[in-house]
RNA sequence: GCGCCCGUAGCUCAGUCGGAUAGAGCAUCGGAUUCCUAAUCCGGGGGCCACAGGUUCGAAUCCUGUCGGGCGCACCA
């Protein structure tokens, strides 16, 4: 068997080679489209181990009925020995069981490959670039963030395990109002602790304790130095400090989640490199940038409504409900001025980019996709883009909703979250549900129920394989392929399951959805249990059998090599594999 | 009013570029432990896949419409 190709593409590959003889022998017209043709495991495992649609979908084509081509399919299939049965079923699928030895091959290369088991190259050559959490630097990270980091962190290493080299990046938004703010109330944390009165936080202003300590930092730092300077001698600095200590804050609480960017570009960097002004002058080369005047929004009457001159970008022509200014009156610029000069500067080292966003930013998918086809366009590239929205996490306390602001300084952090479940309950808490839905998150629930975390069912299956090594290296017993050809049906249904691995993988990639993996996991943590538990009925079913120890030394090494794709699988979900529980 | 996401068992959710009899956990009922970790396993009950049309060999899945829930709709970020 080559490497890097799962069982499944080998077998996908052996059906197109006899669609391909069909085709020669007039069975089939030539230059068949066969696009359509699947090849994978049946739903139900009682049907075989594989199962192909081809002839139901060639059918037509060949001016055939699906079952007679079937037959003629059939025909080629079984003088392959590796396939012990070829049968149609239903409609016209074919249904292929495969021999013991195809198996057997598969745990030996789970052992041979290891911990690059389940990693494909079908993503060779393109290097990714995605953006995930960017939260802005105004405070610690609560659970809002939560479900867009580890989705994202999760899909960053699903890209690089499918072989794509793969770039963690995080946006900080230094630029707007929101740090001046942040600014504003560090100073007067900064007074706080040289002693001063401040009374209650001023409305407009961040009252989290968070910003305490930077207070206390700052005059350390300072002194009494900026106490009575009019604000704009200390404004950018302590823009610059309070933003550098809310992103090593920030970076504490990614970590304490097992997240860690490679790169972290500033909104303030970028606009002091003046990128958006380059982009601006792209853009108006290129027609995709024009002065002109919005209209009053419909539907929500906005009171100060006047119409304005601003430059506009063209988004419309790409989809957009409206064209959008990338400066304000004012001359600065939008959020999306900066971020599309971001995007440009992201594409120039990227063949393609993600966002993972909050589903409170869908409003402005459309005009960054816009942003980055208008570039693709300009620059005659195609730029594969794809914003990935991360609906809200609804956090409940005990059923009832707890309100989240930075505002008011009331929300559950990370750091409080991974302090009372831990960071591996977090991440495949967030793991197991696709993105796009919305999920309930119950602060109590999931504290008092972590016991049942389905996270700890996979955990146990690699907990008891470790401890079943343990326990056998006692017994002088140790793993050994030898006499793989001793192991029976019970233990293909566990190696069908382990074989599917790589081909979830690839999909789950292909899909960019890390969630797949988490459930494939449970699947196979399920398959192993009820394997361990057979031999609770019969003892000759155990993994050790005393008596015979080359027996034995073969289940060793199937279930050494399950543990293995538990513990890879786990690995890109950032999950600890633990020994014990 | 417009845009995006969602609607599957009592609850929380899976469901492979459309595939065979729609699955799992929790809850519920009944079983398994002198024996490798029972944080496990085996079994029962529980479904108009929101609704209505359409596409085709075939639809929970794709298209259209309706209803329901969420998010968003300023030069904010």
């Amino acid at each position: 068997m080559s490497e890097n190709k799962t069982l499944y593409a080998a077998y996908a590959e052996k059906i197109d080679a006899v669609l391909s003889a069909l085709e020669a022998e007039g069975a089939l017209p030539p230059d068949t489209n066969r696009a359509n043709v699947s090849v994978e495991p049946p739903r139900d495992p009682s049907h075989g181990d594989l199962a192909t649609n081809a002839a139901m979908v060639l059918a037509k084509q060949a001016k055939s009925n699906p079952r007679a081509l079937a037959e003629k399919i059939v025909e080629h299939l079984d003088r392959d020995p590796t396939v012990t049965s070829a049968e149609i079923a239903g409609p016209g699928f074919i249904n292929l069981r495969l021999s013991p030895s195809v198996w057997l091959d598969e745990v030996a290369a789970i052992a041979a490959t290891g911990d690059d088991y389940g990693k494909s190259t079908a993503g060779a050559g393109t290097r990714v670039n995605i953006e995930y959490v960017s939260a802005n630097p105004t405070g610690p990270m609560h659970m809002g963030h939560c479900r867009g980091a580890v989705v994202g962190d999760a899909l960053a290493s699903l890209l690089e395990h499918a072989g794509h080299e793969v770039i963690r990046e995080y946006y900080v938004n230094d630029a707007g109002g929101q740090v001046d703010t942040l600014a504003r109330s560090a100073h007067l944390r900064y007074r706080e602790a040289l002693g001063e009165d401040i009374g209650d936080i001023p409305e407009g202003m961040y009252p989290g304790e968070y910003l305490v300590p930077v207070g206390k930092a700052a005059a350390d730092e300072f002194g009494q130095r900026f106490v009575n300077e009019p604000e704009h001698e200390w404004l950018p600095i302590f823009r610059a400090y309070a933003v550098e200590r809310m992103m090593d804050m920030i970076k504490s609480d990614l970590a304490q989640l097992g997240i860690k960017h490679d790169v972290f570009s500033s909104e303030a960097a970028l606009q002091a490199a003046q990128k958006p002004e380059a982009a601006e002058a792209w853009m108006r080369e290129h027609d995709l940038v024009y002065d002109g005047v919005l209209e009053q929004p419909k539907g929500k009457m906005v009171d100060d409504w006047e119409p304005v001159e601003l430059p506009l970008f063209r988004s419309t022509k790409f989809g957009d409900d409206q064209d959008r200014p990338i400066r304000k009156s004012d001359g600065k610029w939008t959020y999306f001025g900066a971020d599309l000069a971001y995007h440009m500067q992201k594409a120039e080292n990227a063949d393609a980019l993600i966002d993972i966003w909050g589903a409170d930013h869908a409003g402005t998918v459309k005009r960054i996709k816009a942003a980055v086809a208008a570039l693709s366009e300009g620059q005659g590239k195609t730029i594969p883009f794809d914003v990935k929205l991360v609906q809200m996490v609804q956090l409940l306390r005990g059923g009832e909703p707890v309100k989240m602001s930075k505002r008011s300084g009331n929300f559950v952090t990370i750091a409080d979250m991974v302090y009372e479940v831990g960071k591996d309950v977090v991440r495949f808490t967030m793991l197991t549900r696709k993105p796009e839905a919305q999920m309930d998150f119950d602060f109590a629930k999931v504290v008092e129920a972590s016991k049942d975390n389905p996270v700890f069912y996979v955990q146990y299956a690699h907990a008891r394989i470790c401890s079943i090594l343990r326990k056998a290296k006692d017994a002088g017993l140790a793993p050994s392929s030898d006499q793989l050809s001793l192991l029976g049906e019970d233990e293909f249904t566990l190696v069908k399951q382990a074989a599917q691995f790589p081909r979830e993988v690839e999909a789950a990639a292909r899909a960019r959805e890390p969630h797949r993996i988490a459930f494939y996991l449970y699947d196979l943590a399920a398959a192993f249990h009820a394997y361990w538990n057979l031999g609770n009925d019969d003892a000759e079913k155990r993994i050790i059998v005393a008596q015979e120890p080359d027996l034995s030394a073969a289940r060793l090494f199937l279930s050494q090599q399950i543990g293995q794709v538990i513990r890879n699988g786990l690995g890109i979900l950032g999950v600890e594999a633990v020994e014990e529980l």
